[in-house]
RNA sequence: UCCGCAGUAGCUCAGUGGUAGAGCAAUCGGCUGUUAACCGAUCGGUCGCAAGUUCGAAUCUUGCCUGCGGAGCCA
C-alpha cells in the first residue's frame, strides 16, 4: 500500500510503501534509525539486523543525506516517537542517491542557509513555518469567503504610484514607464464598487533600502475593501480576521508550534475585540514612558510602537493619526479635521505593524482637492476620482502584510524564513 | 543613506606580532532505542581583496568588497 507520512495513523500493523528523503540517520552495530521526511511530515524508520538481514541492514546504514528513496515498513505506534508513529523497515530502494548535502546537521549561519534557501526549506523548521503560512491563507479564504467576499486581483503592473512617497521598482511598459504595484488598493475600491465587499491577494514591490527583520523587497499583502462600511465596520472585520487565523492556526497546526518551540498561551488570547488607543493617547503613553522627544505630529518608528504593544497581550490598533502623516484618501474625522479615520494594528511581541486601514474619503470636491495638495498627477487619478462621481458610498479597507503575520504567529524572528525565497536588500538569489 | 559588528578548513568557530587549531561534515572502523546520537582514526587552508608597517602579519595601519544587526521608511 503506497502512502504518506501524514496518513500512516490509517495503517498501523499493516505494511506500507513511502516515497521519501532521508533528512538524517543514527545508527549502531545492529540496528539504524532512518530520519524521513516526505513533504506531508517526519518519521523515523527503524532498522534492526537480526530482523532485517544482513542485506537490508547493510543497505540503510550507508544511505546518504537526503538521497530519495522508497522505504517499505510496518506501521507500529510508538510512544517514544513525538510523531505518534515508527515504520519497522522492511526494504529499501534509492531512487536517487546524495553526495555531500551542504546543510549538515549541526548548526549554521545566516548567509550560508540563504545561498541554500532551495534546499533550507527542506528542514523541521522551515517546513513548520511553511505549512502555518499555508494555513494562514487557507484561513483567510475561508474567513472571506464565509462573509461574502469576492476575491478579485488587482494589477501588478500600474502607470502611476498610488501613493507618493515610497521607492517604486520602475520598468518598461513598452513605450511607457511602468511600476510594480506597491498596493492594489486603488484598484480594489474599484472593486468594491462594482462587488460590494472583496479582498485580493498578491505580491507588492517596495524598492525601499530597508534592511530590518520586518522588511522584504517583495512581500504578499490581503488587502480588503468593503463598500457601506465605516471606520469602526473595518475594524470590526479586521480584529475578526486576525482572531480567525491565530485560532486557525492554533487548531491545525499544533506540532508545527511545537517544533517552532511557540508559546501557545500568547495566542491563546487572540480573541475579538482588541483594544484601541488614539494617536493622542498613544503620544501621552510615549511621554510617560521615556519617550518626550515624541511631538504631536512625528510619526511613531519601531520602538515606539513595540513600546506601547508591550502594555497588551493583544495586537492593538492605534487610531486617528494626524492628516499629515497618512496618504491623501484617508477620510478625516468630522469633529476633528486634523486627524483621519485610519487605523494601525501592532502586533504584540515586537513583530510591529501587520495591518494599515482607513475609511476612505468619498467626496468628489474633497479628494479632487487632497490630490492637488499632494501633487498628484490628476490625469492619472481621473479613474480613482470617476469613482466618486458615479453613486459614491462610504467605503473602509486595510491591508494585511501576510509574512510580518506569519512570523508573529509562528514565533520566528525575522520575516525572510516566513517566504518561501525573500527578496532582501542584498538577496535576488535563489 | 547613516550607526555598530563580522569575514580563518565544505559548515560553525577559537587563535591579538614568532611552526594554522577544534567540533561538525566527508572517508574507514566500533557500538541494540538513537533524537544535532556517541567513541577512535584519516582527510581537509589564497586566514575576504589590495597596499603598507615590521627581521617576521590571520593578528597592527589604510582603502575596498561582502555579509549581519539596527535606524529612517513602511505592511
Amino acid at each position: 500500500m503506497k502512502t504518506t507520512i501524514a496518513e500512516v495513523g490509517q495503517f498501523v500493523g499493516q505494511e506500507v510503501t513511502i516515497g521519501a528523503w532521508l533528512a538524517n540517520k543514527r545508527s549502531s552495530g545492529k540496528i539504524a534509525f532512518l530520519q524521513l521526511r516526505d513533504g506531508t511530515g517526519f518519521i523515523q524508520g527503524v532498522v534492526v539486523k537480526s530482523e532485517a538481514g544482513e542485506e537490508l541492514f547493510k543497505a540503510a546504514k550507508a544511505v546518504t543525506q537526503e538521497s530519495s528513496l522508497y522505504v517499505t515498513g510496518l506501521v507500529q505506534e510508538d510512544s517514544r516517537s513525538p510523531f505518534g508513529y515508527e515504520l519497522t523497515v522492511t526494504g529499501l530502494e534509492i531512487i536517487s542517491e546524495a553526495a555531500d548535502y551542504p546543510i549538515t546537521p549541526k548548526e549554521h549561519g545566516t548567509e550560508f542557509l540563504m545561498d541554500h534557501r532551495h534546499l533550507w526549506l527542506r528542514s523541521r523548521r522551515q517546513h513548520a513555518v511553511m505549512k502555518i503560512r499555508n494555513e494562514i491563507i487557507r484561513a483567510t479564504y475561508e474567513f472571506f469567503n464565509e462573509r461574502g467576499f469576492v476575491k478579485v486581483d488587482p494589477p501588478i503592473l500600474t502607470g502611476s504610484a498610488p501613493e507618493g512617497t515610497s521607492e517604486l521598482f520602475h520598468t518598461r511598459y513598452f513605450d511607457e514607464d511602468a511600476y510594480l504595484s506597491q498596493s492594489g488598493q486603488l484598484y480594489m475600491e474599484a472593486a468594491a464598487m462594482a462587488l460590494g465587499k472583496v479582498f485580493s491577494f498578491g505580491p507588492t514591490f517596495r524598492a525601499e533600502k530597508s534592511k530590518t527583520r520586518r522588511h522584504l523587497i517583495e512581500f504578499w499583502m490581503i488587502e480588503p475593501e468593503m463598500a457601506f462600511y465605516n471606520f469602526e465596520d473595518n475594524l470590526k472585520v479586521q480584529e475578526e480576521y486576525v482572531a480567525h487565523i491565530v485560532q486557525s492556526v492554533l487548531k491545525n497546526c499544533q506540532l508545527e508550534l511545537e517544533r517552532l518551540g511557540r508559546d501557545t498561551s500568547k495566542l491563546e488570547q487572540i480573541k475579538a475585540p482588541f483594544p484601541r488607543i488614539t494617536y493622542d493617547e498613544a503620544l501621552e503613553f510615549l511621554h510617560k514612558n521615556g519617550f518626550e522627544d515624541v511631538k504631536w505630529g512625528d510619526d511613531f518608528g519601531a520602538p515606539h510602537e513595540t513600546a506601547i504593544a508591550q502594555s497588551y497581550d493583544k495586537p492593538v490598533f492605534i487610531t486617528h493619526y494626524p492628516t499629515s502623516l497618512k496618504p491623501f484618501y484617508m477620510q478625516p474625522d468630522e469633529s476633528r479635521e486634523e486627524v483621519v479615520l485610519c487605523a494601525d494594528l501592532i502586533a504584540p511581541e515586537g513583530y510591529g505593524e501587520i495591518i494599515g486601514g482607513s475609511e476612505r474619503i468619498h467626496d468628489f470636491q474633497l479628494l479632487s482637492e487632497r490630490i492637488k495638495e499632494h501633487n498628484l498627477e490628476p490625469e492619472a487619478y481621473e479613474w480613482y476620482l470617476e469613482l466618486r462621481k458615479y453613486g459614491s458610498v462610504p467605503h473602509s479597507g486595510f491591508g494585511l502584510g501576510l509574512e510580518r503575520t506569519v512570523a508573529w504567529i509562528s514565533g520566528v524572528e525575522h520575516v525572510r524564513e516566513t517566504i518561501p525565497f525573500p527578496r532582501l536588500l542584498n538577496r535576488l538569489y535563489p
